[in-house]
DNA sequence: CACTACCAACTTACTGCCAGGTAGATCCAC
DNA sequence: GTGGATCTACCTGGCAGTAAGTTGGTAGTG
């Protein structure tokens, strides 16, 4: 009846989590909830991913890599800072459009209930991701685009991230993709021009 | 053996789960969490809350309550409104400091499994927490002491608010309080000194 | 003051469901 | 026929929730 020996189903089931964890976090969906999706067992699941834990870790690792190639592609095809960091939020736009979350925003409200390999990888994609804005803010100061509060780039590329983050989250119960819009503009006006520091 | 006919125990659940769900989430604490720690059974539970969703809405409407007794509180204490913009903060830093998450951000997160009332009250805090923070910068702006940009003073509300629930979340996974700290201090370094609009 | 009836608070004991996980058989392509 | 991918069938444990009984303070009555 159905196409049964894919070779893609690894992928798939990936996809489908990746969904459901942005929505209903990752102990709010079940084996059960994607096997339904897909037309399969949960035996099927547990075949390429033993243990939940191993399917949140490849999840966590498969969304860094895309989002970090996503930040790569940004830094190339724009010259100037501010469009980049206007790129950058677009990002998050996207996904709150989508009805969705962050999946390592997510993920972060539920850390105290990981296991240590998937918060090892949450901590690594925060940190590659501040590290990035930070990037980000230091050429833009350079060029005279971009400008930011105190010494540290560190902190201020932690602000951006914190707020992108905490305006998705909120935009859920209060405000929608309005709502995050609104905090993404009051953020891009007080970098975009030249501040304090 | 233990003094039995407490007439608290309601209170004691309320502030066992509390402190559950700023750590777990709500999808994440069971009633036999509450009653081990308590020292009491499940059904004693359900008698006060005969559902999950009772002590849920029960939970959030207690710490809104709390809460905007704290922000009134501020309001009273400091004639300077830089000031009471500090002492907004560090209600939030004082949760994270204790290793929570806002009761009402991490239920934000998991927003999507919460039944409709619940979805309500949490709305609800949202909205009066922004506008209490909208009305701090009018003030704050009238006095010289606060600026935002744009017109609109409830989107830079928004983006204080957002800022401050996504510090916290990549705290969990990041930065702990000290990556908290440098998030805030570069949002009142924005909003504490003439900037734009 | 003693007796009784009552009631809120709490317990014991249970149900049904769904979760993650496992063992072994089956299917299908090479 | 070998081996990867999937299925059927099952297990165990934990979950929210329920029914019925127990306890202990209190109010009412003579």
């Amino acid at each position: 009846m159905q196409a049964r020996p894919k070779t893609g189903t690894a992928e798939l089931i990936l996809d489908a989590t990746e969904r459901r964890v942005q929505s209903v976090g990752y102990n709010g969906f079940s084996y059960a909830d994607i096997a339904g999706e897909l037309g399969i067992t949960t035996a099927s699941i547990h075949y390429h991913f033993p243990a939940k834990a191993d399917l949140g870790v490849r999840l966590i690792e498969r969304y860094t890599q895309r989002f970090l190639a996503a930040l790569s592609e940004i830094e190339t095809a724009h010259p100037c800072t501010l469009e980049q960091l206007k790129s950058y939020t677009a990002l998050y736009e996207d996904v709150i459009a989508n009805d969705r979350l962050c999946l390592c925003g997510m993920m972060a409200s539920e850390f105290e209930t990981l296991d240590e390999p998937m918060r090892a990888r949450l901590t690594e994609f925060f940190e590659r991701n501040e590290e990035w804005v930070a990037h980000l803010l230091e050429r833009g100061k350079e060029q005279g685009m971009l400008a930011y509060p105190g010494a540290d780039v560190r902190k201020a590329a932690n602000a951006i991230v914190s707020m992108l983050e905490g305006a998705m989250l909120v935009a859920r119960a209060h405000g929608g993709v309005a709502g995050f819009r609104a905090a993404r503009d009051v953020m891009l006006a007080g970098f975009g021009r030249p501040v304090g520091g």
